[in-house]
Parts: structure tokens; sequence; C-alpha cells
DNA sequence: TTGCATAAGTAAGCCCGCTTAATTATTTAG
DNA sequence: CTAAATAATTAAGCGGGCTTACTTATGCAA
């Protein structure tokens, strides 16, 4: 009980700490890109997986006017690709460019660089150790999103 | 190396992995309060060190007008206070109200839920494992953040 | 005292992001 | 074929958040 709280909030410390540190890699990626960070996190969205207008609003919580907007600036500005769906020809298929996949790569190294610097920080047993940690976490909370889809 | 390698990498995935699920959490507990991410972003971070108005905004990446038009608008909806400075009657301390605590303890506990869960996943035995390894990322990342403010 | 620097706020103007309501094109059910 | 449903867009309108330029009040130093 003791241990699991514990846990819990040290997890909590770390995510505090980490969270500091990753946003400011995330909107400064954002400001470079000249994006906006909703924007910026569209187009995460949709490299993760390709799909509609409205569905990629109802997963950002907006309404599918909300997403044609959004989508539509990042259109003009050569971010993304509409490609009418050859199955049903009033969906449009949202892909990235590559353009629009630079701006993820920039996001993606920039955390990188500093995730190596930590790493640096460790000796090899510390590494090895945290190693094993992480892939726990992982799986497990890998398993906690899938039991929430079931609901 | 390719140690190195594996644990920036499974760092990374971590992250991602995180990043979906903690950023829900933020958006989620936003959205309940009526504010946007900017403004509960404002409030984490005077609830973190009290200061003035240009201050934060240059902690925010923007103007000192941004800022003070930013706290204007959580100051009309009572979030926070604005007073007067004893030793620099030009500057204003900002401080949280207690409306504007609920708001940061709101979104905390919706996480603390979340790792809870997250916690209860795993055996005694793994909860120790990840326990010790988290302490070193947390060891690590302070050390990081510590030497770059010195450059 | 004069004058420059600093902290905050104000005003005008722009773009973003959101909503609701209406429109267009297409699919699907009867 | 016709009518309802669906996917995307468009239009109008609101507020947020940002900028620059300016104003006001205060601090500080020659």
């Amino acid at each position: 009980m003791t241990q699991h709280t514990a846990l819990s909030e040290t997890l909590h410390q770390w995510i505090d700490l980490f969270m500091r540190n990753s946003a400011k890699h995330w909107i400064q990626s954002s400001r470079r890109s000249g994006l906006s960070l909703a924007q910026v996190g569209a187009l995460f969205r949709i490299s993760k997986k390709c799909g509609g207008v409205s569905e990629i609003g109802e997963e950002l919580g907006v309404t599918s006017a909300a997403a044609s907007q959004l989508l539509d600036r990042l259109f003009q500005q050569g971010y993304i690709l509409r490609q009418e769906d050859p199955r049903d020809r009033r969906a449009k298929q949202i892909t990235l460019t590559e353009k629009g996949q630079q701006v993820l790569s920039d996001s993606v190294n920039s955390r990188q660089e500093w995730l190596d610097e930590l790493a640096n920080l460790m000796t090899p047993e510390e590494q090895e150790q945290v190693l094993a940690a992480l892939k726990i976490l992982i799986d497990r909370t890998r398993q906690l999103e899938s039991g929430q889809q079931m609901q």
C-alpha cells in the first residue's frame, strides 16, 4: 500500500519534471515551424493514423467544421494532402506531405537530443535498470489503454 | 553504445505513449474548467513561482503586453490576484486565488487517478523496480536542468 | 531636478480556433 | 426513383492570444 502510493507519486514527480522539459521542446519546435500548437498536434494525429476530416475532428475534440478549417489552413501551407476516398467520394483522406513530416521530425529530433543527453548521464548499469523499468511501464500503459477501449 | 541508443529510444517510446494519455487528461481538465490551454498553462506557471507580469510573459515566451492581457482575463474571472509589490510600486505580484488552485488540483487529480491504475497493474516486485528506475531518471533530469542553467 | 529606464497596462489590428447554421455532393435505405 | 443520412465545406460571428506602438506610473542616477 505504501509502496503503491510511493510509486504513483514518484511517477507524478517524474511526469512533472518531464513535462517542463518536453513541453519546452514541443513549443520551441512549434515556434520554429511557425505553426500553432493545435496545428502541430493535428499533424501528429495525422501521422499516427490516416482518416477523414470528421474522424480527425472527433479525436481532437472539435466539430467537423472546425476540423475542416484547421486542415484547410494546413493544406494551404502545403503540410497535408486531401485526396478523395475512392470508396466513398464524399470523404477525403488526409495525409502528410514531406513538408508536414519534416515538422514532426524536427520536433522528435530535438526531444531525442535531450533524451540522449539524459542517457549519457547514466552508468551502463543504471541504463540497463532504467531500460527494464521503462519496458514494464510501456507494457502496462498499453494494457491500460486497450482496457479502456473495451468499455 | 547500442545500449545507449536502446535506452533513449525506449525513453522516446514511453514518452510518446505517456503524452497521449497525459495530454488527454490535461485537455479534458482544461475543458471542464472552461479555460484555454494557455490560461491553464499560465496558472501552472504561477503556482510554481510567483513573479511579475513581464517575468511570467518571458517564461511563457510572449511579450509583456500579451502577458498583461492574458492575466487580466484570469483576474476578471477570479483565478488570480494582482497585488502591488511593496518594494517596487511599478510591479504587480501575481498569485493564485483558491479558485485558481482548484483548477490545478482537478488537473493533477485526474492524472493521479490514471497513475494509480497504472501502478495497480504491476506486481510489488515490478513496482519496486520501476520506483528505483524513476528515482534515477528524476535525479539525472534535475542534473541536466541545473547544468543548462549554468550556461 | 532632469532625464532615462523599467513595469504594467491600453489600443488597434491581425490571425487562429471554435461554434452554429446552411449548403453541396454522395451514399444508402425503402 | 425518392427521401433520409452522411462527409465535407462554407459563412457569420465571437473570443482568445499575439503583435507593435503608445501611455502612465515609478524608480534611479547624473
